[in-house]
DNA sequence: TGACACAGGATTGGATCCAAAATCTACTGT
DNA sequence: ACAGTAGATTTTGGATCCAATCCTGTGTCA
């Protein structure tokens, strides 16, 4: 599996639950505004809905659900402007993150940061791709070991992830390049362990990206259900 | 009750237990590293145990209780570094949210706002002053509609509450003065709506607290446990 | 005397059953 | 034909019981 973080939270069977949902979420085989039935979760995965109502609440802690009370749980939907929002509070955390962790990240780290940013530009996948850029950013954060921290960010990238999607689909090929460009910019900065290079150019990484979503309203409009 | 929030998550048991427990560790009466055990607060509650696992995952989220697989829930002890940190985030964070909030606030809410502070102004007693505090910052926050943005706040002074008690009880009166000036600034700001003050100034104030604890690593070292 | 092993108790994790709430459907009345 | 309502079905919330894991204290042996 792809996509990291198996919150060793909870007994063995929600951990599992948790991460073949958060599989389903993430990948995008669960959208937003969809529901989500224990009894369904619980049958096709063979545990009771003991483990799924755990799995629930973990999710819900990651951004990746959300809960009403005798109603139940779906996937989360947002709307543009909560989405600037979550950007905005990227810009704001993310440099913050990096700052930390810069000075932590070993040589072998920054060898896997340049596998990674190599893997990237060869790739041509979407699915790939939306991957392999949150693992970027993730291995660029991995030295920070604060709590807090690591899991808002975790958070904010989760609640956004289906909105990625659709907006890389809609720039493409043109879209990734500009990415790239720009991790190699916060990839200098990182080998260097120049903190404020590596700050200013994440906050610009993010703001773009930001300022670019805005322009595009349709990411927003079609969401199903 | 003093301490707001109260998550219209989970049935009306799994509620009920969280406001509990979310009152006694923001009271202070669970502290940094106690354990919870399920079974005692259950009793106590007159409820059985599932009800309690809810209302643990529930604190969880909010960053009042961490837990570990088989061994169950405890209260998190902080570093020193960690709670920098969380004030770092908190600098960050927290001017975002009150410009998105500032337009929205209304004149009835700007009179709640002058009346918390005049309270705040006449309180002479530890505890309550934690309250208005923070009741003060929440307001100011409360035209915001952005809901990661509000957990995640809301889940950094959790965090923290203990750490605050302990230093404002060591820095005494002297202490909730310079608070005091520093909130007339916010809070005039706020009512002109003027954003670039009100960042300015809620920044400042965060900043210049996370500095003076700074001071004062005694606050972290009395850990019980 | 100290370290290791084992056993018993304590505590959490999971399954099943029942109750309450919400949603859906079909019917009735106008 | 349509709105409103009552009943049936679905789905979530909670209680109780059993299983697995962890912790603690004691005893044995080097």
């Amino acid at each position: 599996m792809s996509t990291q973080q198996t919150t060793d939270t909870g007994g063995a069977a929600s951990a599992r639950v948790a991460a073949y949902l958060r599989e389903a979420i993430l990948g995008g085989q669960l959208k937003p505004g969809d529901r989500i039935r224990q009894e369904e979760v619980a049958e096709r995965f063979g545990a009771s809905r003991l483990p799924v109502r755990e799995a629930l609440r973990m999710l819900e802690a990651e951004g990746l659900t959300e809960h009403e009370p005798n109603k139940g749980a779906r996937v989360p939907r947002l709307t543009q402007h909560e989405v600037e929002v979550i950007y905005r509070m990227r810009e704001r955390l993310e440099p913050l993150a990096l700052v930390e962790s810069l000075p932590l990240l070993t040589e072998a780290e920054h060898a896997e940061l340049e596998d990674v940013q190599r893997r990237i530009e060869e790739n041509t996948d979407l699915e790939r791709f939306l991957d392999l850029d949150r693992e970027f950013h993730m291995l660029t954060y991995s030295g920070c070991g604060i709590d807090p921290l690591n899991s808002m960010v975790t958070r904010l990238w989760n609640s956004t992830q289906h909105y990625r999607r659709s907006y890389v689909a809609l720039g493409g090929r043109s879209r990734m390049w500009v990415v790239n460009s720009e991790h190699r910019l916060i990839l200098d900065a990182v080998v260097r362990r120049d903190p404020i290079d590596a700050e200013r150019f994440v906050e610009g990484h993010i703001r773009r990206t930001r300022i670019e979503l805005g322009h595009h309203p349709e990411v927003f409009d079609g969401n199903p259900r």
